[in-house]
DNA sequence: GCCTTTCGCTACGGGTCGTAGCGTAATGGC
DNA sequence: GCCATTACGCTACGACCCGTAGCGAAAGGC
């Protein structure tokens, strides 16, 4: 959570209290909703805590890792149970990364962040660690199981596995990324079929469907 | 470019500076290569301008909209010359997008005011308005070519050409967007051919590509 | 020439930032 | 139990940016 250059157990002193911890974590997520990321500040955040805002700052140097460590815990639950077919595995964690997104705290948050990101290669770190890495795994249990039940070929090169799982986190993510927050329209079932069908059978199959 | 509510020729008085409206969009597309999204400022980029502060509040209410139109031309650059294949197609917009992305305005602009737009229903009409119906457009073009050819099937029901060319957008400018910015990993040759056998053929084509 | 609008300029109150300094509180080591 | 060390709450501060108001001058339409 905050960085520590030392070992926590070799240290002396005071120790941090980590009930104003998940209360700064807890209030900065309420400010989201409220306020939003623009207009969300540190010394509110710190006020709503009930902490000083020196307290903020002796954990995180910025608002950026302050509101990615706040949304990326979040990201713990999507999960991804065997459904049974590939298609049935995309759709259901697709509905729940896009109910996810739809939540005021992340809506506003998780593009602001990865905006600042951009030019700010710690916080992009940060980001890769604390969100991506959670969800990128979700593509690779998938691909294994339709593998398993054979609905994909077995791997061959691995550097091509690693190359297409890579492809496939990047597709569906932003695809629903974009359809939630840049065209913001509704991540329904409906949608979702469609966006499954040309993940399995290409846009051939998507015209077809009408 | 600013609201007008009343047509400019009915209108009296001194008109406004065109080389003022062209300077401040240069301005401000230079400080976001310079200093970025968030440490841009208004009265930064009236000094670029060599223009006063308030002429700038006179033309765009804050920040997100004048971020916005420097940022919109940008797009006018994107074009789909027929190139005799679907695949082919979709390899060259997508690379032109990617190279606009890579550019240090947009890369940090574009963001950065998608997030400010889930909260503010004026700017998101504004992107949807200036940059994203101008990417729209290729899709369409592209989709039409595509059944001319005999590449994909005939139209049937309207509202399902509708929703695929939507779905289609949506995959595409998302994937791309997210492995630019959030994967942050190159949108190099190799990927794209990975991304146009994924539309068009399905996740076995993919696969198969190893 | 008169009216209207924009222009540059200056100044301002209000807000946020991030830090410094202080006295106090809570640990671990001895 | 005492001490060194660290965290805490609090206050205050300079620096910066915001968005607006007011002014006289400039540039058009009629």
């Amino acid at each position: 959570m905050c960085s520590r250059t030392t070992p926590r157990s070799t240290r002396t002193g005071r120790p941090r209290s980590t009930e104003a911890d998940e209360a700064i974590l807890e209030a900065t997520r309420a400010a989201l909703v409220e306020l939003g990321w623009s207009k969300l500040t540190m010394g509110d955040v710190a006020t709503r805590a009930g902490v000083a805002k020196t307290t903020l700052y002796r954990r995180w140097a910025n608002k950026n890792e302050l509101v990615v460590d706040a949304v990326a815990v979040l990201f713990d639950e999507l999960e991804l149970p065997d459904l049974g077919s590939l298609q049935a595995d995309i759709s259901h964690v697709v509905l729940q990364f896009a109910a996810l997104l739809e939540r005021p705290e992340t809506k506003t948050a998780l593009m602001a962040v990865v905006a600042e990101s951009t030019r700010d290669a710690p916080l992009r770190e940060r980001i890769r660690a604390s969100i991506v890495e959670r969800q990128k795994r979700l593509v690779l249990d998938g691909r294994r199981r339709a593998q398993e039940r054979g609905e994909l070929p077995a791997d061959r090169d691995p550097a091509v596995v690693d190359a297409t799982d890579d492809l496939i986190f990047d597709v569906v993510a932003g695809a629903v990324v974009h359809r939630a927050l840049v065209s913001a329209e509704p991540v329904d079932a409906a949608w979702v079929n469609r966006l499954s069908s040309l993940l399995v059978g290409g846009l051939g199959a998507v015209v077809a469907l009408g």
